[in-house]
DNA sequence: TATTTATTGTTGCACGAGCGGATACAGCGC
DNA sequence: GCGCTGTATCCGCTCGTGCAACAATAAATA
């Protein structure tokens, strides 16, 4: 075992343990949010990052990227949303192509009203994961990724 | 802005890098799995995770854990595997609702020709993604997870 | 200016995978 | 015998994919 293979073990484990990781958050959020607020992880993700957009409109093509989704699902995601009026879509002025999607009021509520327990179950999860000894440590890495300003 | 709040937003902001990590080396382990191997990644991760049990075999409940799949999703799954010959099925002898799955021949042999697809992608994938400023960092950590003992 | 080419987004389709719930049954421990 | 656990199977549902066709607009080029 040279150098180089133990490199590629070490990547191997680092991503198995992401995903570990991943998993169960993900597990946890969806279980929650569906029955506290009929979102899915990824609509929420959605809302979320439009909430955090400058002017609270973001294009296609970012949402897609932003959620890893297809295009195609991407534009279905966004008409669910928009069948129950928790954004909407608007014709860019500048590029008439593009379209913009745009929270709604009530989308805002939703949101505001999903966050606390997006938060309230995260914090839960991650402190579960700490709690499996393969996990601990990237649970412990995490807040230090952005550290804050002081 | 107390340090409650903080905390809430650090750990948010963990999540969503993570999240995106995941789903940026999930799609291309997918990609390149699929179009090399005809597996998906929880089949590579089934066929990876029983390569590294003792015995190579692992009971049911085992593999569902791993992959964060639902029982019956691990059925299906186990049941895909098992008909194109990669894996069997066998009894327990001590508690004989038990099934072990084990990896067959060819599962094994199907399993060496991937995992150096699987581990090259993964390298390119963690190199794209510490090009992405909100990754590079949590792409550093993770090889400092399992700090190898020298 | 007129014509081509590229980009952005939508839609329809066939297909596959996962889910939860219900059901069934065998084997375990008491 | 009884209740619990481990597994399989079936159902209807949702959501994802890739692909191909299409419209509208922008950009490039002749």
């Amino acid at each position: 075992m040279g150098i180089k293979d133990d490199a590629v073990e070490v990547r191997a484990q680092g991503w198995r343990t992401l995903a570990a990781l991943h998993g169960l958050i993900e597990g946890e959020l969806e279980r929650s949010l569906q029955s506290e607020s009929k979102l899915s992880v990824v609509e929420y993700t959605v809302l979320d990052a439009l909430s955090r957009q400058d002017g609270w409109h973001m294009r296609m093509q970012q949402l897609a990227r932003a959620t890893a989704l297809s295009a195609s699902a991407t534009t279905r995601l966004v008409n669910r949303l928009e069948d129950r009026g928790l954004l909407t879509r608007i014709l860019c002025a500048d590029d008439r192509r593009g379209i913009y999607t745009e929270l709604t009021a009530s989308g805002v509520a939703l949101l505001e009203e999903a966050r606390p327990v997006h938060d309230a179950t995260l914090e839960r999860a991650l402190a579960e994961a700490q709690e499996i000894p393969e996990l601990a440590t990237l649970v412990d890495a995490l807040p230090r990724l952005h550290a804050t300003a002081s």
